[in-house]
Parts: C-alpha cells; sequence; structure tokens
DNA sequence: CGGTTGGTGCTAGAATTTTAGCAGGTGCTG
DNA sequence: CAGCACCTGCTAAAATTCTAGCACCAACCG
C-alpha cells in the first residue's frame, strides 16, 4: 500500500475513513449519520464501494447488511498519522509532540496514565544507553 | 474561523497548507517544487489564491515576490491538529497517543528531552493534586 | 400473497476541484 | 531600448469528486 495513503483520499473519502478508525466498524446508516453536511444515504454507500475498490477499506456480511472496517490495522494507521502530524507541526520532534499533549490536557490525565508514561519514559531512557 | 478548518479543505488545498505549517513560509516555487504528483507553476498559484481568499493563508511581499504563511497560529494549529489525531486515532486519549510516541520512535529521543518530558509529567502529577 | 422496510449496485449528471495558458508587470542587462 | 527572466492575475475548461435516483433483492408482517 501506497505510503500516506491517507494523502491521496478525497475531502470525503477522509471524513468517511476518519470515522471508520474512530469507531472500528460501522454501517453504511452509522456512517451517514456523522457526516459532516451530510450528503443523501446512497451517495455514502457511492463512497464506501470507491473505497472499497481503492483498497481503503472492506466490508464484513452482519445480519442481512454490511459492516465497513479500514484495511490497513490501526497500530499502522495511527503510526502513519503520527509521523505525518509530527513532521507537519513538529519539525520531526516526537518530544515536542509530547510535549504539547501533555502541556494541553493536562487536566486529562489520570495519575495512573501519568505513571504509566513516566515508566515508558524510564524504559526508554535505560534502552537509549 | 470554523473549527477544525482543516477538514474542509481539498486536497490539493491540504497538501499545500501542511508544507505551509512545516515551512512556516514559503513561495509559491517552494511549494510547486514539494508538490507530489507535480501540477504546474501556475496550477499552484492559484491554489494559493484561493486559499488566501478562503482564509486559511496570507502573503508578504519580499524582493519582489511573495511568501505564503498560514493565518492560523502555529500553536493553534498544532492543537487542533493533536486534538483530532487524538480523537481519531486515539479514542481521545492523550496518554494513549504519548504512549505511541514514545514506543515509536524511542531510539530518536535524546537523553536531555526524555529527562525534560519527565519534569513535565512530574509537574502535571502535581498540579492534578 | 402484497405491501412495507431496509438493504445493495449502478449510473448519469451536477458541482467542485484542479489545471494550463495567456496577458501583463517589473527589474536587469547588453 | 530590446530581450530575458521571473513574477502576478485571471479565466476557461479538463478532470475529479460528489451526489441523487432508479432498479432490484430479501425479510418481515398483515
Amino acid at each position: 500500500m501506497r505510503r500516506n495513503a491517507h494523502l491521496n483520499l478525497s475531502r470525503r473519502e477522509r471524513q468517511i475513513m476518519d470515522i471508520l478508525f474512530r469507531r472500528g466498524r460501522a454501517t453504511a446508516a452509522e456512517i451517514h449519520a456523522e457526516l459532516p453536511e451530510r450528503p443523501s444515504y446512497s451517495a455514502v454507500r457511492a463512497h464506501l464501494r470507491i473505497l472499497e475498490q481503492k483498497g481503503h477499506a472492506r466490508h464484513e456480511r452482519e445480519d442481512l447488511r454490511y459492516v465497513y472496517l479500514p484495511r490497513q490495522r490501526p497500530e499502522r494507521a495511527r503510526r502513519s498519522a503520527l509521523r505525518h502530524l509530527v513532521d507537519t507541526f513538529f519539525g520531526g520532534s516526537a518530544a515536542g509532540a509530547v510535549a504539547a499533549l501533555l502541556d494541553g490536557e493536562s487536566a486529562k490525565l489520570a495519575p495512573e496514565e501519568l505513571d504509566r508514561l513516566a515508566k515508558m519514559i524510564e524504559k526508554a531512557k535505560t534502552e537509549g544507553d
């Protein structure tokens, strides 16, 4: 699959893929309900068909209807998205992005999450030696 | 300005804005040189004009030619992009994104950066109390 | 059985995006 | 001044994206 497939999507396609990544799996109706400037239901289905054809999504049958899923593994998609974001907005510095995350949302981070992160940093330190 | 203006951009517009955010400022020629599936130079200029018109970019005169800049402050753009990425790929969990960053790019993090991050975490902990 | 509900595939055409080309301006240089 | 290099503005039209509508199928229900 092409690197940063993400960048080759049209606006609607991106919106739809974002929903798929967020939810993991979704029916055409669910996607339809979440799209901004909501198009017709069949327009959504047409997009899904095209996304399948391009290899970005696939579907499974479930209770007589289709459920769509991203083809790329979440792990991979996340990495790719992070990479692009770090390059675009943080000059390639992962540390910069981490700092922004810690700074911006500190209120939301539970103590145990902070501990977990602290441990990860410790581990990274020792590994770096 | 509309929230997540980012999402309302066409493919080319996005590619161009990404370049502007990455470089901070760029001439039409520089942007032209970086675009994938390189369009004509004047196509790029047309896009830049539209981006200005939509309020996403602006230009300054410099040595007889234009230099383009994003209108949104980098700080704001970063936050907005992070927010969207965290929501889309990490179920809204900033900690999850931080973990992925630490995990994926640990090789790239210099010890002093790790220290810096450790301090930020310490600070967040005490603030959270 | 016949109607209703809710799904799918396909296609034509509207709307938007994307593009190249042309016209014109400015500074430089021989 | 003429020619060149390099820039801008604009516009028509190609190309892609986006959309709604139609045809059809299966399950359910009276």
